[in-house]
DNA sequence: AAAAAAG
């Protein structure tokens, strides 16, 4: 399966070459004809597994004909952070450059001048988190009446932050006949109804289990009495041949103290959470992301979706409250294939919250001992954690080979040298099995009548006169 | 128990 097998144009796949990309991911290779064949889609997938692609690309080419009007404009992606939408509009810019379309960035915490000025030029597409996107569309800076095509990325995290009364006024305000796709790591009851309010016979694509774990993450647990823990996050950083780590904390005022704490003992690192302004969790991303800092210190708002390559390790320092979100903090790691390893620390005062965490991933997590050399962890320690498992795993133990021993014990001799980079995991391109092949000319054919609906040959609309299919509720009411 | 998002 290649991406010339789906139906993409020749510009675009130019440029998804010109990326690197040779191979589509399961959710790309299923979702791709079918968003080409604007059909409306649920896609059930984790972060890592090339989800924004897998829309980022078929809206390019459905966008690619057609024009742009001054604050319509013609699609909608929502995200839950600004953080994620940057990165979706870094897509845009990378795989659309061979193409001429706007966008906008709506995201708070940055001026609005630009985003007005680009909404009044016109813009194909906007990309927004939805506080931005509500407070321009009622300063009336926006129409959405020409949006017919909608991404509502990331539902699920939507949900946990209250978002989704605003995505159902968003909604509401777009064409009722439009296209719509929904992106969401699982399918709790409010998302189903959304989807089922707001989605026409959706076509549903599922390529990972949710709450599952990928296979390339190596993970462990560290017992830790509360006052070791910087010690022996720093232990770990220095012996366990660290490539580029993101250490998640539960507070903001802990990612703080951490980060000041590692720069105090030489480690290069730079922090990430809600409480900076805009401009600096930008800049800060970026050193991560060019290599000027090998260590990110982060909330959870950077625990979700933040793709960043090469990331080795992926720290816990906080037991995370919730499992979910220890799923998606390790996911930081081990993306595209590659491997990872993750560690999770944790006090007496975790243990319940480390049991949900191995309910949710389906077995226990292998302990790593770390000796700091004061007698800080003992055998006895180790075997009332491996009894601990026994109780919380229940009978999906026995399904499992038995992993009491740590997996990979290390050897506490502190290394001082970091490893070099190109010691780092090293991304393997593995690709699993394939979406079902598509007959080409059924598949021509079919676009073809899609671009018969939407592109080349639409006479241009008069103003105030409805040029697209024609909404759901003016067909409604002629019926009465 | 927190974090995220509008200002």
């Amino acid at each position: 399966m290649s991406f010339a097998e789906l139906g993409l144009s020749e510009e675009l796949l130019q440029s998804v070459t010109a990326a690197g990309y040779d191979t589509p991911t399961p959710i790309q290779a299923q979702a791709i004809p079918s968003v080409l064949m604007m059909r409306d889609l649920i896609g059930i997938a984790q972060t890592g597994t090339g989800k924004t692609a897998s829309f980022v690309l078929p809206m390019i080419d459905v966008l690619a004909h057609g024009r742009r009007r001054a604050l319509m404009p013609r699609s909608l992606i929502l995200e839950p952070t600004r953080e994620l939408a940057a990165q979706v509009a870094e897509n845009f810019e990378k795989y659309g450059k061979n193409h001429d379309l706007k966008m906008a960035l709506l995201i708070g915490g940055v001026q609005m001048g630009d985003q007005v000025k680009a909404l009044q030029e016109g813009v194909d597409v906007l990309i927004a988190t939805p506080g931005r996107l509500m407070d321009l569309f009622e300063r009336g800076k926006i129409l959405l009446t020409g949006c017919n095509l909608l991404v509502i990325d990331e539902a699920d995290r939507m949900l946990d932050m209250g978002f989704i009364p605003d995505i159902e006024n968003i909604c509401t305000k777009l064409p009722a006949q439009r296209q719509t796709l929904l992106f969401s790591a699982t399918m709790p009851p409010p998302i189903k109804k959304l989807a089922d309010r707001f989605l026409s016979n959706p076509k549903y694509i599922e390529v990972a289990r949710p709450a599952t774990t990928n296979t390339n993450i190596v993970q462990h647990k560290v017992k830790v009495g509360g006052k070791q823990k910087r010690e022996v996050l720093r232990h770990l950083l220095r012996t366990d041949n660290v490539g580029t780590a993101i250490i998640f904390a539960n507070k903001k005022t802990t990612v703080r103290e951490l980060a000041k704490s590692l720069k105090r003992h030489g480690f290069a690192a730079g922090e990430i959470h809600g409480d900076m302004d805009q401009s600096s969790r930008i800049a800060e991303l970026d050193r991560f992301k060019d290599g000027s800092i090998s260590i990110l210190v982060a909330s959870d708002v950077a625990a979700r979706g933040l793709d960043v390559k090469g990331v080795s390790h992926v720290f816990n320092f906080d037991t995370p409250w919730h499992p979910d979100d220890y799923v998606h903090r390790i996911g930081r790691t081990g993306r595209g294939g590659a491997s990872g390893r993750a560690f999770t620390l944790f006090t007496e005062d975790d243990l319940e919250a480390i049991q949900n965490v191995e309910k949710l991933t389906g077995g226990p997590i292998p302990v790593m001992v770390v000796d700091l050399g004061k007698g800080s962890t003992s055998q006895a320690d180790e075997a009332k954690l491996d009894s601990d498992d026994r109780k919380s795993s229940g009978r999906n133990r026995r399904d499992k080979a038995p992993r009491k021993e740590p997996v990979a014990r290390e050897e506490a001799a502190p290394v001082e040298a970091r490893a070099p980079r190109e010691d780092r995991p090293v991304r393997e391109e593995r690709r699993e099995e394939r979406a079902p092949r598509r007959e080409p000319r059924r598949e021509e054919a079919r676009r073809d009548e899609r671009y018969g609906r939407w592109r080349d040959n639409d006479p241009p609309a008069k103003p105030g006169e409805w040029n697209g299919p024609i909404p759901e509720f003016l067909a409604v009411s002629a019926l009465k």
